[in-house]
DNA sequence: GACACAAATGACAGCGCTGTCAATTCGCTA
DNA sequence: TAGCGAATTGACAGCGCTGTCATTTGTGTC
């Protein structure tokens, strides 16, 4: 039969009630009692009832992590973030539940209020592209339902979550290429309303503008974070008389499909072309050659959000934007430019 | 405030339990009764209360959703499975809960442990390559917990779940290529312990032997399901003083990985040599040429699979292993032999 | 050593629902 | 029309925990 809090109250000698302020971590408990408390918990292995804590004390235990499943980014990216969520969660037993939401669906916010109503999560945790979507903040703020982002184009004050310093980020990534002797540099554009193009893009004449190089109009070139955009966006710079000797794709994808597009050109990367992408996708490494590019810790970011999500749902502290550190991945498809 | 049972009861004048009733549908209720009741459910927003509902009723309305995360297949894949899983589950008000484990690892058990006595799923999904991990099988016998699985390796009488023929499939594959007039057709085959890797090599064996062509060992080349694995794969075959005319990858990925080292040795595909995958994930269609592949449809899949389970956890009926069908997507990558 | 006050602990009701079992109503038969 | 079994409905306790508030114990002061 199962264990439960009174058996441990029981077996501690004390009552329900302090074995329930043990368990919630509340103040006002002797050390003493506490620590006899917690041994009993320990060698009975009580698990204490979710459903019961959550009848009674009028909170869910649960997490929901949100996101589109409509213009979905890589779903490698998502799946990582989801698996550090899920790790941040299980750290203070909470549990999560995912949401694929339709963005800019008619019934987005009908399914999203059902799923307050029908589940009452303490928080959630939104993914790009939706940390930004004024209808759903404002929902959920109506709720009063706490939410912390993962990577949020918007920056106020009051936002939590997490974020990469992706425009220093993507200048790092030009400047490699600028060191490697490249003048003549391209970069290859994500969908235009994510944060993340923007970010990238603006690295990139960042980096430009600090070399004194000024920035070629016909090198930016519009693609949709798709391998196939990849391939059409090199296409068109390998159709220029005078081609870049290197390209910067804002994200894995479309690097590789630049590569692919090199293939069919008969163009020899990295010899007589220099590609680099965003992400660390698993593709990239599997690449020949392998795709130099901007590790995001996709993982450690899912985490660290759900953990400022949860500091705030437990009133620990009133949450922040956490950032996380970026790396370059130099692999073999930038080289000196010839 | 939040609509209670009691309170449908009060404005539909019966007692509390008859809600319940409707609410579970259960029989002996009168049909005049259930129609007042669902009438003042509808009117008034009414939505249950999970963790009462679990609490008193002694289930969890929950539904876990195990994977692998250490060789994982690829997460597209995944996700997809995920998001018909969720589908099942959202159409019969249940939750889902996502549990990333380990396979081999030490504490998988204990992790799975964890899960049942911390949360009581009412019933498990189980996805390749774990839905057949003789261990975990046991340990939910043990603990009584219903299971479903997407694609598993065995067929015993007692398997509940989804599954696709994938020999059937790999046979159609490479029927097509044989109608294309190639003879010489190598074959990439996945992880050996995965079903899939089987059922796709049988398919290709019997496709063969139908044929009447004996099969060449050294077209038979050992992959591991990944972009790199499908390159090293195809530099082999292409070393051979007699190179096939087409290849059958076990998997996309590695048609790709196929598709790259052609690129490589200068072969043009699909004029020089056919490739062919299976899964069709979305990198498939953006390929250039774009892959001739089999769809698998894994959401489709896994839905069916979780409403497999919930029969079964609902005492509906005991489940069985139902089946869906392929398609054959043929794009570009294939061609008649020259 | 008596007193005031804070810290620690406990008693008890109740969260919103369902299981159990008793009570009532209905539809027939004799 | 009385009587009987089946269908329908309801009363009530209790699932395992926490909120509220009362009670007890400890601590420091003069």
């Amino acid at each position: 039969m199962r264990v439960r809090l009174e058996d441990v109250a029981r077996a501690a000698s004390v009552s329900p009630k302090t074995v329930s302020r043990v368990l919630n971590d509340e103040a006002n408990v002797s050390d003493d009692t506490r620590q006899r408390v917690l041994a009993a918990m320990q060698s009975m292995d009580y698990r204490p009832h979710p459903s019961a804590r959550s009848l009674a004390g009028h909170r869910s235990f649960l997490v929901a992590m949100l996101y589109d499943n409509n213009d979905n980014p890589a779903s490698t990216y998502l799946a990582e973030i989801q698996d550090g969520v899920l790790e941040a969660c299980d750290e203070h037993r909470y549990s999560m539940m995912v949401r694929p939401l339709r963005m800019r669906s008619d019934d987005f916010i009908r399914r999203l209020d059902a799923l307050i109503a029908d589940h009452h999560p303490d928080g959630v945790v939104l993914t790009p592209p939706i940390t930004d979507y004024a209808p759903l903040l404002k929902r959920l703020r109506e709720a009063g339902v706490p939410h912390a982002s993962v990577s949020p184009a918007h920056r106020g004050k009051a936002i939590i979550g997490v974020r990469m310093d992706e425009q220093q980020a993507a200048r790092a990534m030009v400047e490699h290429l600028l060191a490697l002797g490249h003048r003549r540099i391209a970069h290859v554009v994500g969908i235009a309303d994510h944060g993340a193009s923007r970010w990238r893009l603006a690295g990139y004449r960042e980096a430009l503008a600090a070399a004194g190089i000024a920035e070629d109009p016909v090198l930016v070139v519009q693609g949709a974070f798709t391998f196939g955009s990849g391939v059409e966006a090199a296409r068109k710079l390998f159709a220029l008389k005078k081609r870049p000797s290197a390209v910067f794709a804002a994200n894995d994808d479309m690097a590789a499909g630049v590569m692919w597009a090199a293939g069919e050109y008969g163009i020899k990367v990295p010899h007589d072309l220099s590609v680099c992408g965003f992400d660390d996708i698993p593709l990239a490494r599997q690449l020949w050659p392998a795709l130099t590019t901007v590790r995001q810790p996709a993982r450690e970011m899912g985490k660290l959000a759900a953990l400022q999500l949860l500091e705030v749902v437990r009133g620990r502290s009133s949450g922040r934007l956490a950032q996380v550190g970026f790396s370059l991945e130099v692999r073999d498809s930038t080289a000196r430019v010839p």
